[in-house]
This record gives C-alpha cells, structure tokens and sequence, in this order.
DNA sequence: GGGTTGC
DNA sequence: GCAACCCAACGCATA
DNA sequence: TATGCG
C-alpha cells in the first residue's frame, strides 16, 4: 500500500540537492507527497532525532510543507499548556486568583511585584514569593559579593520548566536606580550590578532564578579577583568522586600556600573560589587553574580529568576554562532552577567530608544555616593572594 | 516579565 | 480589556 | 567554518 503510492512518485536520481546520508542504498520519489513525523529533537544541524512516520498527511500541500510553521505552532500550544498548568489556581467559589501587584519598598526604592504566587518550582510549591524572600534573606551575604560585578542574569518566567534565556543587557522596563556597567567590549550590553537588596528584590521578581556574576569587577574588567576551580562530575560520577576530588584540590593549594574557599554548585558539583590580586590577567588566573588541575590529576589520576570533550571525560572534570572575561556561572548564593530549589553554598572544608548530598542547602533552608555558620565568603573579599610563579 | 500590537 | 506576539548571550576549544 | 561546551 504505502510502498505501491511511493512506487508512484519514484525518481530514478535523488531529488536533493545535496548529497542525503542513507543508512542502506536508498530508492528515491519525488517530493510530491506530505507525510507527518514525530521526533525527539531537532538537532542544530537540521536532522530529526528518534523520527517516527505518523502517516501521509493528503490534506497539506507538499509545497507548503517546510514544517516549519507546525514545528512553531506546536511548540508554542505546548508553552501555553504549561503556563496554565502553574498558574494559580482560582478559589473555591470560582472566581479567578487575585494577580493585583504589590508595592514593597525596599532601602527608599518602591517595587512593584507581580504574580507573587506563581509557582517556579511545581515539585517543591515553591512560588516566586519565596524567590524574593530568599534573596531578601542572603542579601547580607551576598551584596557584599556582587558589589561591583557585572551580571549574567538566567530569568525563569514561567517557572523552572518553562522558557528561559541568558540576558546580559538589563530589559528596557528596568527602572532608573539600577545600577548598570556598559563594558567597553560589548558597548550593547547594559549590565545589572546589584549593589543592594533592592536590586536582589526587583531582579527576584525577574524571576533571575540564577545569577552569574563575573570573576572581576567593573572597574577593572581585565583583571580577576578570584579564580575559580570547577570540579564537574562527568556522567555516572558521584558525589563521593567530587569529593574526594574536591579533598584533593585543598591539598594542592595548601602546598602552594594559596587559602581556597568551596562552595557547592547546587547542582552537582563544587567550586572553589581563591581570591587573588587584580594585577593578573585571565590568562594567568586560567593557568594557574589549570596548573592546580593537573597537580590534582597527578595525585588522582584514576578520578580527575582535564579532557574538554564530553565523551571522553571519566570522573570529575576540572574545568579550568571558566576563568575567562565574560564567563557564566553561577554564583555563590545563587538559586539553582531544578527541583529542590539548591542553592549555590559557601562551606567550610572540614564540612565536606559530612555532606550527604549536593543538593542538601535550599532557598528554604539556606537561612537558618546562615544563622548557624556565618558569613564564610567574607574573609575572602580583601584577600588578594599571589598567584605562584609557573614552573619554567 | 512586560511592552507592543491587534481585535 | 484581552490575548497573542515578541524579545531577552556569548567566548573559546577543537576538528 | 561548524559544532561542542558551559
Ligand atoms: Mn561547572
Ligand atoms: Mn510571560
């Protein structure tokens, strides 16, 4: 039946124009018939990922079946449909969820706040009201931080399941006391400093679920203060591999001298921040990441990796390449946007070997740990560490 | 999320 | 007054 | 140049 219609529209030669990758020889048709097909993915270079024939579709014309139209419309239903699966559910008498705004007032600055009981996290009820009282609550810590840095905001406006970009020039609706930082290099790009809670408010109610705060400051863009150690765990490693990795690294620096301060990621990983003088290039800071890597990799080599191909990585990748000008991850303090809400965790190192799992400091719990442990980055600010000379 | 556009 | 549409990054490694 | 990576 479908080999008798194909049979049909048989073509001697291929009707593309270039060159089609077949599996076995192929028999061609002419593109006169429209079929639908579901798949997984489209990947960048335009092929279909797990296709499926659905049947020939006698309805479109094979002229307008470029499929993307369809593609569009139905990736757009299935936004639509997700929105409403988190909106706010109406009351018991059915009339709609109030969405009136709020004004908070925060350090003389009015805020408006919108839809404060949209839930970002759907496994958790986590709603963008705890967002904002999350950030409320570190803000103490975590201004001190992002003084002066320079922000890759990560906006989540239809919750942690829905879209989501990176955005680096502030909206055009952001009001006029943000502080912002045009870098020289990408004079489009406005960018937010949160220099004070009201920032860390207005961005929450962004839904900035995470912030990427560089590694130098907006005063002097080429000169890092910190550098950063990324331990990521390759598929099929564990958080026992991290750290262990992580125990490791302590030791490399203790033997060059250098005071590092760990922090989780949140998500599975961990980073360790060591703050430096701003007289070294991100060149340097990226070596000596990289040194601190392969001394790491000397005394494990069976768990640690500097491979930068995925594929080829076993173990926990020390992603010394982080340490460049406009990089993007996320930052102490900073929200992860998965289940659980993590947060990004400053720690003590004689914590680590305790710690259960990476995930284990929320946007929930995140505050009473604060009040028991303190402000660990602090004595980091003012620390401007010599790097060591590269061995010759 | 919020500004803009279109009914 | 609404709902739909539109926009929101980038540098560097490697083959 | 194209793709992988974060
Ligand atoms: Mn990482
Ligand atoms: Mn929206």
């Amino acid at each position: 039946d479908l080999l008798k219609v194909l049979e049909e529209h048989e073509s001697p030669t291929s009707p593309f124009a270039t060159e089609a990758r077949t599996n076995q020889p192929a028999r061609w048709c002419l593109p006169e018939l429209v079929c639908e097909v579901e798949y997984a993915e489209i990947t960048r270079d335009g092929t279909l990922r797990h296709p499926t024939y659905r049947g020939l579709r006698t309805d479109v014309d094979p002229r307008e079946a470029t499929g993307e139209e369809r593609r569009e419309s139905a990736r757009k239903a299935q936004e639509a449909a997700k929105r409403a699966a988190i909106a706010p559910v109406a009351s018991e008498n059915g009339e709609k969820a109030a969405r009136v705004p709020s004004v908070l007032e925060v350090e003389g600055k009015r805020i408006k706040l919108t839809n404060l009981e949209k839930v970002l996290f759907p496994e958790d009820g986590y709603t963008k009201a705890d967002l904002i009282r999350y950030y409320t609550e570190v803000s103490p810590f975590l201004v001190p931080w992002l003084r002066d840095r320079p922000l890759t905001l990560k906006p989540f406006p239809d919750g942690i399941h829905g879209t989501h970009f990176y955005q680096k020039n502030k909206p055009g609706f952001t009001p006029e006391w943000i502080k912002s930082w045009t870098d020289p290099r990408e004079p489009e790009n406005a960018y937010v400093l949160a220099n004070d809670m009201a920032t860390l408010v207005w961005m929450a109610n962004y839904t900035a679920i995470e912030i990427h705060p560089r590694l130098a400051r907006a005063d002097d863009p080429e000169k890092p203060d910190n550098v950063m150690i990324d331990l990521d765990p390759a598929e099929g490693a564990t958080w026992d591999d991290v750290k262990e990795v992580a125990h490791v690294v302590k030791a490399v620096l203790d033997d060059l001298g250098i005071v590092g301060f760990p922090k989780t990621t949140g998500s599975r990983g961990i980073h360790v921040l060591v703050p430096i003088a701003r007289r070294y290039t991100f060149e340097e800071s990226r070596a000596f990441a990289l040194r601190v890597g392969q001394l790491a990799r000397e005394r494990l080599p069976k768990l640690v990796t500097l491979e930068f191909s995925k594929s080829k990585r076993r173990g926990i990748y020390i992603d010394y390449l982080q340490n460049t000008r406009a990089k993007s991850t996320a930052g102490p303090y900073s929200v992860r946007p998965i289940r659980r809400a993590p947060v990004s965790a400053p720690l003590r190192w004689d914590e680590i070997a305790s710690l259960g799992r990476p995930d284990a400091f929320t946007m929930i719990n995140m505050s009473a740990r604060l009040d028991a442990v303190g402000d660990l980055l602090g004595p980091s600010l003012g620390l401007a560490q010599k790097l060591p000379k590269p061995p010759a």
